[in-house]
DNA sequence: GCCAACGTTGGC
DNA sequence: GCCAACGTTGGC
């Protein structure tokens, strides 16, 4: 993955997905590999676009559904070890990724139309740094967490909506004070 | 390094 | 529109 983030192109898969009722979806995970862009490189930051997620539903997600405020657990994926390292939020919601349109960028998709765009990227803040991380080993042994997107065989969605019960039980089990 | 699980591509 | 081949993700 790239600074997060899927590096694959596509057609479209939904459309007119279930924008968000007010309220209804609060909180996400986002899948980077540290070696690409980890957390430690957010905190230096302070702030981040995040660019390159070249998947449709992850798309969708960036672009209609993650508001300013929602919560972002951040994970470290394809490394040692594979955690969650940090709590960050949405601070811009959904707008054209522009790389796509950057003939230098290895995320340049010359089938993206300026005007009618066909990625998109949120701007994300870290709020929490978590010590001790939570490792992939323990979160997939907590009951609660069974469900979660992140734990299932094969997932690869690098942009991924997480159930408040899930946030609740992972906020939990770090120990932090988070207001999302 | 291996390979299962996906997503994408392209021939038909 | 089917589906086999291929490429990628990412856990193990």
């Amino acid at each position: 993955m790239v600074k997060s983030k899927s590096k694959s192109k596509s057609e479209p898969a939904q459309k007119g997905k279930a924008n968000a009722v007010a309220g209804a979806q609060r909180y996400w995970l986002v899948k980077s590999e540290p070696s690409v862009y980890g957390w430690q490189q957010l905190l230096l930051d302070r702030r981040t676009c995040w660019d390159g997620v070249r998947n449709y539903q992850a798309r969708n997600m960036l672009r209609s559904d993650m508001q300013c405020g929602d919560g972002v657990l951040f994970y470290h994926s394809n490394a040692v070890p594979m955690a969650i390292v940090g709590i960050a939020k949405v601070v811009r919601a959904g707008y054209p990724d522009a790389t796509a349109f950057d003939k230098a960028s290895p995320h340049h998709d010359p089938a993206s139309d300026p005007l009618a765009p066909t990625w998109f990227m949120v701007d994300i803040e870290p709020l929490v740094t978590l010590s001790p991380v939570l490792v992939r080993e323990r979160l997939m042994a907590v009951p609660e967490l069974r469900d979660m997107l992140l734990l299932q065989r094969g997932c690869r969605l690098s942009v991924q909506p997480v159930s408040k019960p899930e946030w609740l039980a992972i906020v939990a089990l770090a120990g932090v004070k988070v207001t999302c």
